[in-house]
DNA sequence: TCGGATCCGATTTTT
DNA sequence: TCGGATCCGA
């Protein structure tokens, strides 16, 4: 990457383009009056409320391409931020096609962390720690390599990898950065996270980062705005460049990306944040609504614009959302509506098990297949969605839809780059790139295998720290030194040449990185080994090399490549073939389909239990909103089901339909009668009796009572008689002091029986339970044993 | 060093 | 149930 050339960034729009302006602006064409305000309010803070389905992304291009036409900016002053890179593409086909493709490309059109590292390259020798300070080349670690650092990090300080995994601490460390702390600033109780060990740790591992010139992706962030805050003439320069700034889905920003915001945007203050505070669902990886909730404070005169016109759903759909997530307390408040011609009523049906309610559903979707349904129209695959709380409920409809031949596609597993065939050929393609990337060594030195296993890599490690070089350097001397005899140190000589010999061929220009990057493969042996490899899996993974190889055809040479995939980890998403789509509720925001099926309503799974246990009140709040993005997915028709028994863990469990189901307004509901329940309620309640007596006795979960539920008895009293339903409040549980609580007490939950308090954090109780394992719940879902508090559950 | 046996734990996931 | 991490014997 050019790091100095910033005469693409701010190329003028031509003359001819602005005076095309002035006699009309055709993009503004069709917008409503809301939708044109937002476009048109170009100075001072804006806060676009933008509801579900109401135009926001239109509103926010069309705002780009207006700043442009209007020659109030040019390409290079516009700071856009998304949070994915599909957003950031989107935006920009859109704004070139608003355009007729005038502006060539918008430069500072990306996700916070692509624009972090185009600021962090230009100023990287300001980030450091006196000794050390980080180079332009910085490389980008990803979680995995974050996670193998630690572990090294922490077996280094000789704690026990079980007691203080290396997992726990990324996730910690990032939660820190997320929220630009380091340890020694964080609030009391934090502080003594890990054990008293997560400083320590966390100094060592940043120093790590600097040695190994890394980054992680946490750091971007914070070394932005720790930068920024440390050298304001930087800072300037760069509130300066930026005199327009937008931010798609503000309600998922965290701190660090707040005051990162807040710093760039303050000389200006043409900031324009589009956000819905009911489309929160990221919470848990340090998402704070609070951002949204308290713009007008942060940019006094802030202008609040509401786009409130749906045009994606019936009012069916639209009123039901509406009515679930005023269940909330604390919103900004939208009401949306929508001219669209009333349709069909959101519906509702309850299943046996979880089994009955794939097989329905895949009957359902063969329906419509079959065109059975007018009042929708006919339906393709590809407009139909299902979507799920966890990715294991994914399991029992692929199961379904395979035996029935339904073609489906499961979006959002694995990635492509994630894959470890894909990491370990990367790794390699690193290594002979930088060969001081001790990372990617340890990663490929043993795979294929080459007989250096862990003490081989010890040695190794050893002489290189005795040496201060890289590893690679350190098993040359190594070789050289004799340290390791056998076949390892052959293996290990042919390794080390081949990768000497690599990159001195990647520096030729005459070699062509497309072959060198298969030639590594085979040679190194990396290809023979999947050959060689009788699991059924190996060829899919074969052809996954192949196309890695093939994308590399698109770059200039193997670093261009690596530095593209470690910011822009995305793959192509096949879209040719008709195929239903299967994906989680998180996956779905932002997209819509005319039918969605919403499975797995019950309890204790949505709401998810552990998001309750954790974070109480807010996180019921935060699975309601979830359930809002679920149902105003649909255009068309939206169906919510439940299942009274359901294979958890290979045992089934019984549990009763989601306190969501209750929350939803009668008046739109539509409910259906299970098709295993024809013919009378006491045979249908047999079925369900039966199902429940034949599951664990001991497990007292399993025992509740599916009849008493007030859905299920809505349910039965409307699809016999209509009869109005029972209203019921839904559970809200204040946080509640954990000060009726001591460490060493003996208390029990409702779902994971009894155990000891072994830690107590403000309205946090750390719990080990008999049944093993140690969990973080609220002190309100907590009862002390023999007590005799009230606990609403 | 490596492979098979065994034990453990189990939301959501982008960059 | 199932995938992984870890343990242990060859």
């Amino acid at each position: 990457m050019d790091l100095t050339d910033d005469s693409d960034d701010m190329a003028p729009i031509p003359l001819s383009q602005r005076a095309m302006v002035n006699r009309s602006a055709p993009y503004l064409e069709g917008l409503n009056a809301a939708q044109r305000a937002a476009v048109e309010t170009l100075d001072g803070p804006v806060l676009l409320l933008a509801g579900a389905g109401t135009g926001k992304t239109r509103a926010l291009t069309t705002r780009i391409a207006h700043l442009l036409m209007l020659g109030k900016a040019r390409p290079g002053q516009i700071l856009a931020v998304t949070f994915t890179n599909k957003a950031a593409r989107e935006m920009k086909e859109r704004i070139a096609r608003l355009l007729g493709e005038v502006v060539e490309g918008m430069p500072w059109l990306g996700t916070f962390h692509s624009i972090s590292v185009k600021i962090l390259r230009r100023h990287a020798e300001l980030i450091g720690n006196g000794e050390l300070h980080l180079k332009p080349s910085f490389t980008i670690l990803d979680t995995d390599d974050q996670v193998r650092l630690l572990k090294q990090l922490i077996s280094a300080e000789n704690l026990d990898e079980k007691r203080w995994p290396a997992r726990q601490l990324a996730h910690l460390i990032d939660g820190w950065k997320n929220r630009c702390l380091t340890p020694a600033k964080l609030p009391k109780g934090e502080a003594m996270s890990f054990d008293g060990w997560g400083g320590r740790l966390y100094q060592a591992y940043q120093d790590r980062l600097l040695t190994l010139n890394a980054v992680d992706f946490g750091d971007l962030l914070m070394h932005c705005v720790t930068m920024f805050q440390a050298h304001p003439d930087v800072l300037k320069q760069w509130q300066e460049r930026f005199r327009y700034i937008l931010v798609d889905e503000y309600q998922d920003t965290n701190v660090a990306q707040y005051m990162w915001l807040r710093l760039l945007a303050q000389a200006h203050q043409n900031i324009c944040c589009v956000g819905d505070d009911d489309q929160s669902i990221y919470g848990w990886r340090g998402a704070e609504v609070g951002n949204i909730l308290r713009f007008e404070k942060d940019f006094p005169g802030a202008q609040v614009i509401r786009l409130e016109q749906n045009y994606r759903s019936t009012p069916e759909i639209l009123s039901a959302a509406s009515g679930l997530i005023s269940a909330n307390a604390g919103r900004l408040g939208k009401t949306l509506w929508t001219e669209a011609e009333p349709g069909e009523k959101v519906r509702l049906i309850g299943h046996w098990d979880s089994e009955a309610e794939a097989r329905w559903i895949g009957e359902e979707i063969e329906a419509f297949q079959g065109g059975h349904r007018a009042a929708i129209g006919r339906v393709s695959l590809n407009d139909i969605a299902i979507l799920v709380r966890a990715s294991h409920q994914m399991r029992a409809f692929e199961d379904r839809f395979m035996t029935i031949g339904l073609p489906y596609r499961v979006i959002g597993g694995p990635r492509f780059y994630e894959r470890q065939e894909i990491r370990d050929a990367m790794a390699y393609f690193r290594l002979v790139v930088s060969p001081a990337d001790d990372l990617a060594f340890e990663r490929i030195i043993n795979t294929p295998k080459r007989g250096l296993g862990d003490k081989a890599l010890q040695t190794i490690q050893t002489v290189a720290r005795q040496n201060g070089v890289p590893l690679l350097e350190g098993a040359r001397v190594v070789i050289e030194e004799g340290h390791l005899g056998g076949k390892g140190l052959s293996n290990l000589r042919d390794f080390v040449a081949g990768v000497g010999r690599w990159h001195a061929d990647a520096l030729d220009d005459r070699e062509n990185h497309v072959g060198l990057a298969e030639r590594i493969l085979d040679e190194s042996g990396y290809t023979a080994m999947w050959q060689n490899d009788k699991s059924p899996d190996a060829p899919g993974r074969l052809d996954n090399l192949k196309e890695l190889v093939k994308a590399l055809e698109e770059f200039d040479n193997l670093q261009g490549f690596l530095e593209h995939v470690a910011l822009v980890m995305d793959r192509d998403e096949g879209e040719a073939a008709e195929e239903v789509s299967i994906m989680t509720l998180h996956g779905a925001k932002g997209l819509e389909f005319p039918v969605v099926f919403l499975p797995g309503w019950e309890d204790g799974l949505f709401p998810n239990q552990r998001a309750m246990d954790e974070n109480g009140t807010k996180g019921l709040e935060e699975e309601r909103r979830l359930a809002y993005v679920g149902i105003t997915r649909a255009e068309r028709l939206a169906t919510i089901s439940f299942a009274g028994n359901r294979r958890l863990y290979g045992q089934w469990q019984s549990s009763m339909p989601s306190r969501f189901v209750d929350e939803l307004p009668p008046e739109h509901v539509e409910v259906l009668t299970p098709p295993g329940l024809y013919g009378g309620g006491y045979g249908a309640a047999m079925a369900f009796a039966g199902a429940n007596a034949g599951t664990d006795m001991h497990n007292r979960a399993a025992h509740a009572d599916v009849y008493n539920s007030p859905g299920w008895k809505r349910m039965q009293a409307r699809a016999t008689e209509r009869k109005a339903p029972v209203q019921r409040k839904s559970i809200t549980i204040d946080a509640e002091p954990a000060a009726r609580f001591a460490v060493g007490d003996r208390v029990t939950h409702a779902r994971f029986g009894e155990g000891a308090v072994m830690g107590i954090a403000e309205d946090t109780l750390t719990v080990q339970f008999d049944s093993g394992g140690f969990k973080n719940i609220k002190a309100a879902y907590i009862q002390p044993i023999g007590g005799t508090d009230d606990v609403p559950f």
